[in-house]
DNA sequence: TGGTTTCTGTATTGAATGATATAGAATGTG
DNA sequence: CACATTCTATATCATTCAATACAGAAACCA
């Protein structure tokens, strides 16, 4: 940290940026307890006192990883929902950009925040905790944006604003479960098209 | 297996059954990686070469409390498919009991199978494929009562059923998710309502 | 060039993992 | 009572886990 004006010692033979997106990359396909270490190191291609000094802990790598990947992967979701004339439209772009990004990649991958910690041992459970928070912030996103079209008039003033953010939430999420399970890009888009017809 | 007529040698001092149980209940807190052997002699009471003479391993022992959770935690979905004179009315039910299963106890748990095997190390594989079929079962439970309401006329003849499949298996999976986010009983419900409204 | 600092690879740490070897205890049978 | 059989507890197995000690390498500054 404060990797300041002048440098001094030896440099830093790899590129900090790109072993962590490595790192996000095996914990996205493994989870973190089911991540190892040398599986990390062997994917970042550094040796463990490299990823202790510039990470700290395996801990904290992870934690970097989430953050890596809500700023690379999760960041489409507040911009969907805040460019669009519609909550409705909003939550509709919304999906259709979830859709396109799960399945970009050649291996379908879902929600990280989703898969990596939903369960495990006690030792994780600060890990566990923070993803679980960071999944709430998801129905806080859905709640603003249809309480915004309730004000702007396109959502009923009668509608159950919490009700349909935690709907939509739980629509995510079983989302990325039926990906995991081998959902098809084009039964992924009909489930979608269900799921938006209560708007 | 094959525990005969006649039983030679000591017997088991354990009760198998309750022993399995303690273990599924383990499992089901902590996942199957997260789940250590020294948790589950613990938890089940035995010594670790007991523990292999009557289940075999770790993922024998898992396997079997799989099989338990499905018969003791899972079966009540296909009961309120069946016993219900709509495909409409049988999925309200599977929804209720859904709810009512999951806030019974003092610990909100989720659904067994989606919750304890997500991702994981490679090592596990097999254990995630085998909870990825069985929850795979659960779109064609769905799939097959809807049908049946299509020959019933309760649902209409262009309902596309493997959409409202997959749409309510994704709402039943993400339920899990909320519930183990801390989502309370009402607000399941009001999630519940919203999705059933498709119907 | 010598001194300081920081990174790197090798090798290793103590602890925990899933799984057993072994010997004794508890049953039914002859 | 011996005997065969099966279970039990103690102690331990090799392996893997996350994390480091150490010494050399590579940069900067004086």
């Amino acid at each position: 940290m404060h990797r300041g004006t002048v440098q001094k010692g030896r440099p830093r033979d790899f590129d900090r940026d790109v072993a962590l997106e490595k790192a996000m990359e095996t914990f996205w396909l493994y989870g973190y307890e089911g991540t190892s270490l040398s599986q990390l190191t062997s994917a970042m291609d550094i040796r463990p006192p490299s990823l202790y000094a510039a990470f700290g802990s395996k801990e904290k790598l992870f934690l970097e990883s989430v953050n890596l990947y809500l700023q690379r992967y999760g960041a489409y979701r507040e911009t969907a929902l805040a460019h669009s004339a519609t909550a409705k439209e909003g939550i509709e772009v919304l999906f259709e950009r979830t859709i396109q990004q799960f399945f970009a990649g050649r291996d379908h991958k879902g929600c990280f925040v989703v898969l990596t910690a939903l369960s495990g041992s006690q030792d994780s459970s600060e890990v566990q905790q923070f993803l679980s928070a960071e999944r709430r912030r998801t129905v806080q996103l859905f709640k603003a944006r249809l309480e915004q079209g309730k004000v702007a008039g396109d959502i009923a003033a009668q509608t159950d604003v919490d009700a349909l953010a935690e709907y939509f939430t739980a629509l995510l999420f079983g989302l990325t479960i039926q990906i995991r399970d081998g959902l098809d890009e084009a039964s992924a888009r009909s489930l979608v098209a269900v799921a938006l017809s209560v708007l």
